[in-house]
DNA sequence: TAGATTGTTAATCGATTAACAATC
DNA sequence: TAGATTGTTAATCGATTAACAATC
């Protein structure tokens, strides 16, 4: 197995989609190499971050040519383990969860949601974007029969940390956490947090500076 | 008007709905004073970053009690505007968008969407969330008549630069932007970005790290 | 050679963490 | 005094930016 690149910092992850979404275009036209100053022409990040994020993919470029739109891929896929298909499941069909089931994009970038559960006997045997909703009850058990490890966690405040528990002891190691919660777990699992509401404060903070500067 | 304190960092702001949540429990529960150490028991924060959060927001504790919930709820909600309530419109009625219109939580920190505009001429016409979609061309107007200057936009990404301009033109002081593009917008307009794919990205590349090493 | 490019090393910045001082 | 706490200053860490070298 060829050795994966520590070096790669997290926030230069984050981008690699932005970067894809623009190569695959590139690609499809039929581009053969593409420089940095002609990236950051559609991506707005500064150029010299540019070539530092595809040098740490471990990427040479050609000098006086640029990339090859086709070995960058390759490598961004490769890196996120998206060129693999990821099979995972979702615990929580609220608003959020049940938008999360219905974004096409997901699916596109391999990960696709095969199993949805939730504890509320009233949307137990519904069916959300054409999939039945299964009692969590029944996770532990499928999880082990399908082979499932990752899982999106849309749940309430309260039952972040029980749900995540009983995802690492069905064998989880991935926990995509949209709780706004932070989980104690063991080093050997994989947590993503994303908050909404972190990202509401964020907006409504900055509107809130900039309008009392301009009053 | 009193001196907004600048130093507060994005990453203090980021993590204030969380204290706001539990502080607000607190509270509820006629909890008078809580030291750093009952909330982080809580929070899984570290002790030291609280004091900095909270000392950030210009509240002082007491020595040997802690700090007053009341207080702290109090300059919290001041600092993010969460007091007054604020209007805003949602640009594009695809799944995360009618997602976000459908999530309670907005409304509780007196965000509230109050119209909701597509361009899709299948969608205009239909309700969502008990809200009549728009096209976006009466945009302009309503945005003038009631006076918003706040806008969540969740539209496909070749739309997101035009889209934002037309809002900037519009008066828009504000967008929440979901759309995974990096906006050209002038100084004078808060822009926040979201990015699903990034968050996505940043997942998949720790389990597929993760997974990597114990193989 | 001149120009366009990749690539690297050092400086800076923002945020967290560690160490310690101060106080009731 | 001892203990629990707040609060501050310095060290560290991660990521970005600036300056420059190297190459086709």
């Amino acid at each position: 197995m060829e050795a994966k690149k520590p070096e790669l910092n997290l926030q230069t992850v984050k981008r690699l989609p932005s970067y894809l979404a623009i190569l695959k275009k590139l690609d499809a036209a039929g581009v053969e190499y593409v420089s940095t100053t002609a990236l950051i022409r559609e991506l707005k990040f500064e150029t010299v971050l540019v070539r530092k994020d595809l040098g740490s993919l471990g990427i040479a470029g050609r000098q006086n040519l640029g990339y090859r739109p086709k070995e960058l891929i390759a490598a961004i896929e490769e890196c996120l383990g998206w060129n693999k298909r990821g099979e995972a499941f979702i615990v929580g069909v609220g608003a959020l969860g049940s938008a999360l089931m219905g974004y096409g994009k997901l699916k596109e970038c391999g990960f696709e949601i095969v199993a949805a559960f939730d504890v509320d006997p009233a949307k137990v045997g519904l069916e959300a974007h054409g999939m039945k909703i299964l009692h969590v009850s029944k996770l532990p058990n499928l999880a082990k029969r399908m082979g499932v490890r990752a899982a999106v966690m849309t749940v309430p405040a309260e039952s972040a940390q029980p749900v995540a528990e009983m995802l690492v002891q069905s064998g989880f190691k991935g926990i995509w956490n949209f709780s706004s919660v932070e989980l104690e777990l063991p080093e050997n699992v994989a947590v993503q947090n994303e908050s909404l509401a972190g990202g509401l404060a964020q907006f409504t903070r900055k509107l809130n500076v900039l309008l009392a500067k301009e009053a």
